[in-house]
DNA sequence: GTGAAAGCGCTAACAG
DNA sequence: CTGTTAGCGCTTTCAC
């Protein structure tokens, strides 16, 4: 029961088959251009020997390794509060399993480990990365374009960001972030729709509690409610914009800060379900009811979260899962065009730059 | 800018440095026996050329690979409607990255997934494995333990699975599961303590939702409940009991079935928090306080959760990504031992079998 | 279509 | 203490 110490060889295999290594190669990675019969027994060889590839053998000359590196930066520690983590991870293993690739998951705790990041990265042992970096400013972009490895980034990454990411000196662009890939959801187009929902209810004190400011999706978001408050209502008030931070204690914190400053309040825009969590409970304190007195809308469709708060919560719906799968298979195909010729340093080819998942909006009883 | 295609090699520091590949090997894996200034010459040149070790190559004739897989069954979905499963990965991550040990994550979606993973295990493209398998039955502890990977289980593993993947016929042991290496916490005595607190508040009628009873930790949380009831009020009455699933949607069910069973409940020990989440609302619904008629207490203390529920909850408290280091800290330290001689086939050589973090009664507001 | 031979980049004896 | 010499297990021209 102690024999799995070494495991068999090609060359164990080829001696099993009666034939050269290079055919029981040739059979192992697909078997193009040999003869059935042979192909055959050399199958039956690698099933009785219980035959398993050396990864490092053969990346040692393929210089490949089916392996692709995610990086979750920790701050981004939203992400450990809500299973937006969980799902997305899980969208992507499904994609690389799927194409046989290995998961190598770097979490990163700050400053420190971006070195360690890099240096990895850098260090060649994986062939793509996917990252989660929404944080303006976020050193991490740069780091990684310097590393040359192929990547798509989770989220819209900030301008300043991307350009570091795209090499280009300039940091102001004008129009979208280009040679940067990336997913994310439609942040702006999930918000219109969720302030429009809110407006076409009869509201006109439409306030939004918005994410932290310093990620792209909570700008964006924020935008969005924007866009609709302009167009329907002119100039909107600023005090109906309370600035909050995704959780459900600086929704609670914002929410109280709204109703101080505009009691008349008749429709909340939450930036997650999270931050609406914390403002259900301070309209419920407040003797408000929701929605007769108060709607609120959230983001995201946190599942367990939406449909256990009371009432179950209106909110905009975004794939999660898919689009850690859509991540994961835009890295893919971006490897296999580069396989011959350079290999693009930063996502693929023709880069697609940023790929914008929809929204829907899903009514509960909150709004 | 596009330079970077082929990386310096030992050879390439060599001849920059004057010396031979052994050296550079030498000081580039710690350096001892290598003199002073030499070693500084080497340095430089590695510097110079941004010399990065191909990890592959290294492999290929160490047969190591720094590396560990993390293997989380996913019909295990708890993991992801609570963040458990982030925060267990964070401590397990600090501790490999420490190690300069890399994370491989194995995500599975049932049966089929099994294979994939043994064979990737038996693949030898690991050192060692962290395995989440928490349920009844599971095949993945058998199939690892053929696998011959060093394994650490997270929580503790069922006895049928630990029989199996210590290698023993036998299927019913009398004692604990030994030669199975695995971390949990002390999901019996967190809820004797959780109990025992209910009593002390003068509580008579106490009641348990279970977890899911496929679960070693909710069975173990059940053992608990009943050690304690036993030895306060001799034998507990049985309807007081009621199976649940750790799940709000569960949770509210189980409460409700209880309170048609016995309407006099006075307290409530739920087997997790998110159970308790359900059955605080329905304790909401029935008209009856908390924690002035019904007390509640909760199991996990997942932060967010339970310092949001109305009113905040009682729970008991679980060091999760301390789990999650101790669990990556077993294995590596067992992975050195193992160096020479023969690996340990599971878990460490002088296996310590389960090793059991302690939790702590946190007092809120329910009980 | 198949085999023989030449490495991929590194470590680990073994000499010196 | 340092250099020389063999491979680790695999893929990949290149002949046959």
């Amino acid at each position: 029961m102690t024999e799995a110490v070494s495991r068999p060889t090609l060359e164990a295999v080829a001696a099993r088959a009666g034939v050269s290594r290079a055919t029981v190669s040739r059979v192992v990675n697909g078997g193009d251009g040999v003869r059935e019969p042979l192909a055959e027994r050399v199958r039956r060889a690698v099933d009785e020997l219980g035959y398993v590839p050396n990864q490092a053998a053969r990346s040692l000359v393929t210089r490949r390794h089916d392996a692709v590196a995610v990086v979750i930066a920790e701050p981004e520690s939203r992400v450990f509060a809500d299973p937006f983590f969980a799902l997305q991870l899980r969208g992507i293993s499904k994609e690389l399993t799927a194409h046989d690739n290995q998961l190598v998951l770097l979490l990163t705790e700050g400053r420190a480990d971006h070195a360690r990041v890099a240096r990895y990265l850098a260090g060649g042992h994986v062939d793509g990365a996917l990252v989660f970096s929404l944080h303006l400013d976020d050193p991490l972009p740069g780091l990684i374009h310097e590393a040359g490895v192929p990547t798509v980034f989770g989220g819209r990454p900030d301008r300043g960001a991307a350009d570091r990411a795209a090499g280009s000196g300039r940091r102001a662009r004008t129009g979208e972030e280009r040679g940067v890939a990336y997913v994310d959801c439609d942040n702006r187009g999930g918000a219109r729709a969720a302030v429009r929902h809110l407006l076409d209810l009869g509201r006109r004190r439409v306030a939004h509690l918005t994410g932290a400011l310093d990620q792209t999706s909570a700008v964006d978001r924020l935008d969005g409610y924007r866009d609709v408050m302009a167009d329907a209502l002119g100039a909107s008030d600023p005090r109906l914009v309370v600035e909050s931070d995704f959780t459900p204690a600086g929704g609670e914190r914002a929410m109280r800060e709204l109703l101080g400053r505009c009691p008349d309040v008749d429709a909340v825009f939450a930036a997650n379900d999270l931050t609406a969590l914390g403002a259900l409970r301070v309209l419920r304190e407040s003797g408000r009811r929701v929605p007769e007195d108060v709607a609120v809308v959230g983001f995201d469709d946190m599942v367990p979260v939406a449909e256990q708060t009371d009432p179950p919560l209106t909110t905009v719906r975004q794939d999660i899962e898919g689009m850690g799968r859509l991540m994961a298979g835009l890295l893919l195909r971006g490897l296999s065009d580069g396989r011959d010729g350079r290999r693009p340093t930063t996502g693929t080819r023709d880069t697609p730059g940023g790929v914008i998942l929809p929204t829907t909006l899903i009514r509960r009883a909150s709004a």
